[in-house]
RNA sequence: GGCCCGUUCGUCUAUCGGCUAGGACGCCAGGUUUUCAUCCUGGUAAGAGGGGUUCGAUUCCCCUACGGGCUACCA
């Protein structure tokens, strides 16, 4: 193991981070923290056109609510910032120099749209168009290799726009390996002469991403499956600088929960669930996140670990701690792997269940409004009841908010079937046997009301429905004895007249 | 099209040559719950196909099929 550790996660702010980056940033945050290493996080904001603000802040406050902090990055300064890529051009004019002087590079003038002319040229004649060996010095193409010394230096002064390509050798076969995957082999042949620095002088990803990993000193590159296609690429980089390449680890990718295709950023309001783990919203984009749909940040956290890898145990539960001690890249899955919004779901429940009825209780208050001024411990107590019922946090109200406030309407189909001819007169009936009753605990008045029941030879069901539907407001919701004594017997006796009038 | 990577229940996955192929989600059934859920118990369901190698292949190799990714002066 190559010491000291430290890996990074180097998101694009060209947009809200979407759930498969999070899972990217968790996996280098897991190894890292695993062995004592350093967490950086970078920013590649090389594309100008492709920048949109609030992207980086959003990032860094995802990264924050999924409680997977970096260590080191933007705004928490190490020894190897800048952070940001575009603040660091003046290192990646450096170093394409070195790869000029070296020969390993050069000069083109080749505009885009000539380009892209020919691409498509080579397309409708079913070829595939490469700039590389078999065409940059046949004259088609203007570079450095077929100008000049004094042509090339001469354009270049005059300001005429050119970019740098990588000079890829020919029938060399590259050998590459890959924590996941291990061995594999390309031929240098069908690789291009990738462009490194672009007109606007700014570095391409690949230039940029090189340089920085090896400058920042990071032992892992753990990323995307979709960009093993460049590991080719990067390796003849670190090869042509002379450096030691880091260790690589491709992570296979997330999958729609059906169809075909990566899980992208625009699937999610489609799907009827989150792609983000936190709201956005911009000119073309209003989506809810994890965040404010109700998920608590550990059920994200441990339902993304378990996309792409495994314990290796029939344990499914895992704290961030835990997954820390056990992550391992012998149980990263090379396949890609779907996403499934019911199983995210069954982890939140999970979740719910360990979090505190304080906690719980507190973001019950925080939302709304009815609850204010409420004695907490009473709410505490409502949520020990209630929250075994509950997927998600908005569920809590749903499932709670009897305890705190009539019902407003009542339920047809429960109406229909607790509601007989004579449960009118029951219910009267019950609300003086009720007066009565001893409320100082829900068994006391469970006695009280079976006792009166049993006593006038009818069935539960004539008092119990009707009752449930006065309290709740349908044929749903927790013990009926639970809600008279929590709620208490005036209010009981009020929702009680309430429905009969109602139905009068 | 070209190149690369992959392929166990519907889904996430265990198995590192010898298993009644295990677990979880979902689904179905039963039980608990004088309601509805929760919960508990049980059930359903898989090695893509074809060749090898081997005493023996889900596991190793090859081919085919299928899936995924890449193929930009985007990352």
């Amino acid at each position: 193991m190559k010491n000291p550790i430290r890996v990074r996660f180097a998101p694009s702010p060209t947009g809200p981070l979407h759930i498969g980056g999070v899972r990217t940033a968790l996996f280098n945050y897991l190894f890292a923290k695993k062995h004592k290493g350093s967490f950086v996080l970078r920013i590649e904001d090389t594309d100008q056109n492709r920048y949109v603000s609030g992207a980086e802040e959003y990032i860094i406050n995802a990264l924050n609510w999924c409680k997977i902090p970096f260590s080191e990055g933007p705004g928490k300064e190490g020894n190897c910032g800048p952070y940001r890529q575009s603040e660091r051009k003046k290192i990646y004019k450096e170093h394409v120099n070195i790869l000029l002087k070296k020969g390993r590079a050069y000069y083109a003038f080749d505009n885009a749209d000539d380009l892209a002319k020919e691409r498509k040229n080579h397309e409708e004649k079913g070829k595939t168009f490469i700039y590389n060996w078999h065409n940059r010095n046949k004259g088609r193409l203007v570079n450095s290799l077929v100008l000049t010394e004094a042509e090339t230096s001469q354009r270049i002064k005059s300001g005429a726009p050119y970019v740098v390509r990588f000079l890829i050798p020919e029938g060399q076969t590259i050998k590459l390996n890959d924590i996941v995957r291990g061995q594999m082999s390309i031929d240098s042949s069908i690789l291009d002469d990738k462009i490194l620095f672009k007109s606007d002088g700014m570095p391409t990803y690949h230039l940029a991403n090189v340089v920085d990993d090896h400058l920042m000193a990071i032992s892992h590159v753990i990323r995307g499956e979709e960009w093993l296609p460049s590991l080719a690429l990067h390796q003849m980089l670190y090869d042509a600088f002379e450096w030691d390449a880091p260790l690589f680890a491709h992570l296979p990718l997330i999958l729609k929960p059906t169809g075909k295709g990566k899980l992208s950023k625009r699937d999610g309001d489609k799907l009827g669930f989150p792609v983000f783990p936190l709201k956005w919203k911009d000119i073309n984009t209003d989506s809810s996140g994890y965040k404010e749909s109700g998920y608590l940040p550990e059920a994200v956290i441990n339902f993304l670990a378990f996309l792409g890898w495994n314990p290796g145990t029939e344990q499914e539960l895992f704290s961030l701690d835990e997954l820390v001690e056990s992550f391992d890249f012998d149980h990263v899955n090379k396949a890609g792997a779907r996403f499934d919004p019911e199983k995210i779901k069954w982890y939140n429940h999970q979740y719910i269940q360990r979090a505190s009825n304080a906690e719980l209780a507190q973001q019950l208050i925080s939302t709304h409004k009815v609850l204010n001024g409420l004695d907490q411990n009473y709410v505490e107590l409502v949520i020990g009841l209630i929250k075994e019922r509950a997927d998600l946090v908005p569920d809590l109200w749903q499932l709670s908010k009897y305890f705190f406030e009539a019902p407003d309407e009542y339920d047809e189909k429960s109406l229909k079937k607790a509601w007989k001819e004579d449960s009118s007169v029951l219910l009267t009936e019950l609300v003086s046997v009720l007066k009565n009753a001893n409320d100082e605990s829900a068994r006391s008045i469970k006695t009280t009301v079976s006792d009166w029941i049993k006593s006038k030879d009818i069935g539960f069901g004539k008092i119990m429905m009707p009752l449930r539907v006065a309290l709740v407001g349908a044929l749903e919701g927790v013990d009926v004895f639970d809600i008279v004594f929590y709620i208490g017997k005036k209010e009981t006796i009020g929702r009680i007249n309430a429905l009969t009038k109602h139905q009068a």
